[in-house]
DNA sequence: ATGAAAGCGCTAACAC
DNA sequence: GTGTTAGCGCTTTCAT
């Protein structure tokens, strides 16, 4: 390994000199600079970065904490990251968490003992205080959740226009019988959209017989057997909006393999536009969200925000707007039907 | 920060004495040990990794590199690595080379500049030679694509036996026309995989008339294109047999936007199976590739690997097989229709 | 404008 | 069993 001092020798100058040429110090003579930067070349120098650390620096390392990476919105953000933070020499670590906040304090822990230049992160719904306490100490943005405790450098989409959105289309379509799938309120998340649900509701009829269920956001399962309590009721709603795009995976698989006809019997606004929502059925009407864009601006926030130093950035937050996608999942209620229509199970095709 | 000197000095005892305690050294009494474990622990000690890596210590990261984390194969992949390496107190950094050898090189460069334990890579078709020679230096694995240069240890599916399978099963059914979409043999995956599709031919009617549109694997577009082109044909296959996921996606998207009737007029059979091949069309029939459980395999040998320090482990690679998924996308071709029938267009769902 | 020397936290060779 | 000492490669005083 070619070192500081292997190039000192060859020069017949002291380690520092080469040091302080090498960081570009204004004592230097350029001259000197010239050569040290010609030799440092010739044998292929390169930094240790574990001797830098030792003096203080942080390493190039970012930490993107998520709760899973096979979630395409966190794969998304991972590529987009990526991409951004390789154009300023950062490498990114991968940390999932699962959403526990006891597997995300580990991963926090181990980020801050590598000295890692920042981190990135999808919080858990209640994130450890001691997470907490070292997240402080360390350059950090939060990414689509939002903790007070966290700081105000947040990058996030609208979450109740999202579902006031979505909920909105289904009004102006005549739905009334209304039902909202999603997580629980624990997430900032959840409870934004849950609230642009209702808002969306307000003062219309469909006030009255909105219907909820709150579950875990992540969880195909969950959505599956919502859908499932649902259309099971004595009078089952004529149109469902979604609030996780795993719930929607789980609504879409359900109603698929009990043969409930969309839009006929049911209208259907799902969450996030994965690839295949657009061949499901009849195609879904979805909400589409810019996961990318969002990101890639968050990336060059943070690499702002490094740049700054001590002199720590000003505190910024963006909230991105999501679009309704119209497909085929909705459809008007017709006015004779808007009473009493009770969904039938269609045979499945055979 | 906490350093091991805190501890020697709260213990009055050498700082040599308290690093060997921490690391377990056979020459320190029990009770020395049992005494510095909980300082340290009151203390909340945490090791210098920079200290460490300077006495020539490597660090606990390992490089992932891939082409594209979006890519479903490669995020089940980093998620089951990710997983595996946890438990053995290792983090994952991401690399995403794009299938560009200068990018990957790139990231290979700074790797090794960090002193990653090793790392985890799907190389792309060609690595440039100072890839190879870097990548020689740390204990690395590859993953899916081999290449003879990057040694022996690797972790793949059997591509050629998953087109053969899929290739064999459209035989079974009596199809003669058969063609094949999928990657070109610049990546070994490619060649293999079309390797597979003509040796399930051989000997078969099918023989003779077998087509292949071979193009960019990671490619939806292509997809698109070849699948159009196959059936713009004078005398158009009647089953057609897809060697990536990327590949298929696209093709699933044109056939619906065509509105050829599957598995009426083509019989499809994919590969990988994708949340949404289910519920695209009649349900594709497809090859389900055991990602997950390859990835975390490649993790415990990885892991195993590292223990085994400079006596390096035996060169050590695996194939899994793949699966075979029958779902509605395939179809027994009858004795009538096998000569001369024209794939007419069926008019799109209103 | 440059050099000498100290020290970051840890480990390992060499004492006792 | 435990202490002493000497570095790993770099930055940063403090001299000159």
């Amino acid at each position: 390994m070619v070192t500081i001092k292997d190039i000192a020798r060859r020069l017949e100058v002291s380690a520092s000199t080469v040091g302080r040429a090498l960081s570009d110090d204004p004592r230097i003579s350029s001259a000197m600079k010239q050569k040290v930067g010609e030799v440092a070349n010739e044998l292929g120098y390169v930094a240790n970065r574990a001797a830098r650390m030792m003096r203080g620096a942080s390493s190039n390392l970012v930490g993107l904490v998520v709760p899973d990476i096979r979630n395409s919105f966190y794969s998304t953000i991972a590529h987009a990251l990526s991409k951004c933070l390789e154009s300023a020499d950062l490498q990114l670590t991968l940390s999932e968490t699962d959403d526990d906040r006891l597997v995300e304090l580990r991963h926090i822990r181990e980020l801050t003992s590598v000295n890692v230049a920042g981190i990135i992160i999808v919080p858990t719904a209640r994130p450890h205080p001691e997470s907490v306490r070292l997240l402080k100490m360390t350059p950090r943005i939060q990414l689509l959740r939002r903790h007070a405790a966290l700081g105000e450098h947040w990058f996030g989409i609208d979450d109740a226009q999202a579902l006031f959105q979505a909920t909105r289309h289904l009004v102006e379509l005549g739905h009334q019988r209304i039902a909202y799938i999603g997580g629980t309120t624990d997430l900032p998340t959840g409870a934004a959209r849950l609230q642009g649900f209702h808002s969306a509701l307000a003062g219309s009829k469909g006030a009255a017989h909105a219907r909820e269920e709150l579950g875990a956001p992540a969880s195909t399962d969950f959505g599956r057997d919502a859908i499932r309590r649902l259309l099971a009721q004595r009078n089952p709603p004529t149109a469902v909006v979604l609030g996780s795009v795993q719930n929607t995976q789980g609504v879409l698989e359900e109603l698929l393999a009990s043969g409930v006809s969309v839009p006929e019997q049911l209208s259907v606004v799902g969450f996030g536009d994965e690839l295949g929502f657009r061949w499901w059925g009849p195609g879904l009407t979805t909400m589409s969200l810019p996961v990318s864009e969002l990101a890639t601006a968050c990336g060059l926030w943070f690499i702002h925000q490094l740049k700054q130093k001590s002199a720590n950035a000003a505190p910024y937050s963006a909230v991105s707007p999501p679009t309704l996608v119209v497909r085929g999942s909705t459809r008007a209620l017709e006015a004779a039907n808007a009473g009493r229509s009770q969904p039938r199970l269609r045979q499945p095709a055979p």
